[in-house]
DNA sequence: GTCTATAGAGAGATAGAC
DNA sequence: GTCTATCTCTCTATAGAC
C-alpha cells in the first residue's frame, strides 16, 4: 500500500495533523508543506483527501485490535482448559490502547487521538471500518461467558460497554484528571493505569452479575 | 441573551447541525437556510460563526452541571448528618447526562451529542468553558472522601475519572452495544441505564479503595 | 432588522510541461 | 513522479439599499 517514501511522509504528516485538529480544518496544503512534497502529490498518490484520511485510519486501526486478540489468545491458552481470569481478559482489552496512548509524542499516541476524533465524527468510509470492530468485541464475550456463567448476555454486554468507556477515558482527558487531583494521580505510568482500569472494571463486571452484586473478591 | 425569535431559531438549528457534524463542516448558509432566516443575520445577531458556536454551548452547558449539583445537594441533605450513600452520589453524577441523552429527538439529546464533539475538538473559547467543569467535579470529591475514608485522594480521583468514562460511554455508541448484544440490551430505558452505570461504578469505587478490593456488598 | 450583492480569502482538484 | 499554474467552487464576512 505504501510504496514510495513520498506516500509515507504524507501519511505521517496527515496523521499528525489529523490528531491535532479535525480533518475538515486540516488542508492538503498544510499536509504537503509539512511533508516537504508538492501539493499535487496527494491527489496523485491517493486520489483525494477522503481516501488519504481512510488510509491514515487503516494503517494502524487493524493493528490495535490484533494486539488485543493476541493478548486474549495467550491468556486463554495459558489458562486452558480452565477459562482465563477475568482480570486477564480485561487486561487484553485495556492494555493495547492505553499503552499506545502513553507513547508520548509517538505516532501511535497521535493515532489514538485521531481515533477518538473519528469515533465522534467520521466519514462514511471510516464509519464502515469502525463498525467492523463489533466482531473483535464479540470475541471477548466468549471467555466472559465462561468466567461469569451466571450473568446474562445483556449483563455481560453492558459491562463490556462500561469497560470500553473506562478505557477510552483512560486514553483521554488525563490533563483534567491531573488538575482535578492536584497532581496526586500519576497520569504517565501506563502500567499503573492499566492496573487501575482492570481492577475497576473487574469489580464492575462481578457486581453486574445477575444484578446480585455477588462478591467474588478473595 | 436570546432576545429575538430569529436568534432563537438560529441557535436551535445551529445546535441541531453542530450535533450531527463537526462545526467546521457546517456552513452558515445551512444554518440560516434551515432556520428560514437571511444568511447575513448570523453576523448581525452574533458577530461571527465562532461566537454563535460558543453561545450554542453556553445555552445548556451550565444547566447540566447545575442539575448534577442539585441532585448531590439533595442526597447530602437527606442523609445528613451521615454521608450519603455512594450510589446516591454516583446517581447525581450519572442521571442528568444519561437522561438528557435519552430524550430522543429532543434538543437536549442533540446538545449531548454536540458536547461529545466539543470534548474531542473544541475551539479555544469552548475549551475555556469546559475547563471550568473541574470545579463541579471537585465538589463531588467532598462526599466521596467521607464515604470512603480509607481511600487516598488519588484513588478517588481515578475512580471518578473511570466513572465519567462509563457515563460518557452510556451516552454514546449505544447502537454498537445494541448490535453487539443482538438486541439483548435495552438501550432506550434511561433509568435502567443509570442503574447499571451506578452499580458498575460503585463496585469499582469500592474495589479501588486502598487497592484492597474490600467487598462491602451486603 | 432584513435583504441583495459581492468582496476577499482559501479550499480541492486537475491539466500539462518536464 | 514531480512540478507550476490555474480552474472552479464555496466559504465567511461586510457594505449598503430598503
Amino acid at each position: 500500500m505504501v510504496a514510495s517514501e513520498t506516500q509515507r511522509k504524507i501519511l505521517d504528516e496527515a496523521e499528525r495533523l489529523f490528531s491535532e485538529r479535525h480533518y475538515a480544518t486540516v488542508t492538503l496544503r498544510e499536509i504537503t508543506a509539512a511533508a516537504g512534497v508538492n501539493i499535487a502529490s496527494v491527489n496523485y498518490h491517493f486520489g483525494s483527501k477522503n481516501i488519504l484520511l481512510r488510509e491514515v485510519f487503516r494503517r494502524r486501526a487493524l493493528d490495535l485490535n490484533r494486539e488485543r486478540l493476541t493478548l486474549l489468545d495467550r491468556a486463554e491458552r495459558e489458562a486452558a482448559p480452565e477459562p482465563p481470569e477475568l482480570e486477564a481478559v480485561l487486561f487484553a482489552l485495556a492494555a493495547p490502547p492505553i499503552r499506545w496512548s502513553q507513547e508520548a509524542g509517538g505516532p501511535r499516541a497521535r493515532f489514538m487521538r485521531f481515533l477518538r476524533l473519528c469515533r465522534v465524527d467520521a466519514t462514511e468510509e471510516i464509519k464502515t471500518l469502525i463498525s467492523r470492530e463489533i466482531g473483535h468485541l464479540q470475541r471477548f464475550l466468549v471467555p466472559l461467558e465462561r468466567i461469569l456463567p451466571g450473568s446474562s448476555r445483556a449483563d455481560l454486554c453492558w459491562s463490556l460497554h462500561h469497560s470500553l468507556g473506562v478505557i477510552h477515558e483512560a486514553t483521554a482527558e488525563l490533563d483534567r484528571l491531573a488538575r482535578l487531583s492536584d497532581g496526586a494521580c500519576h497520569t504517565d505510568d501506563g502500567e499503573e493505569i492499566i492496573d487501575r482500569v482492570v481492577r475497576f472494571c473487574a469489580a464492575g463486571f462481578r457486581a453486574a452479575n445477575h444484578g446480585q452484586g455477588a462478591c467474588t473478591n478473595a
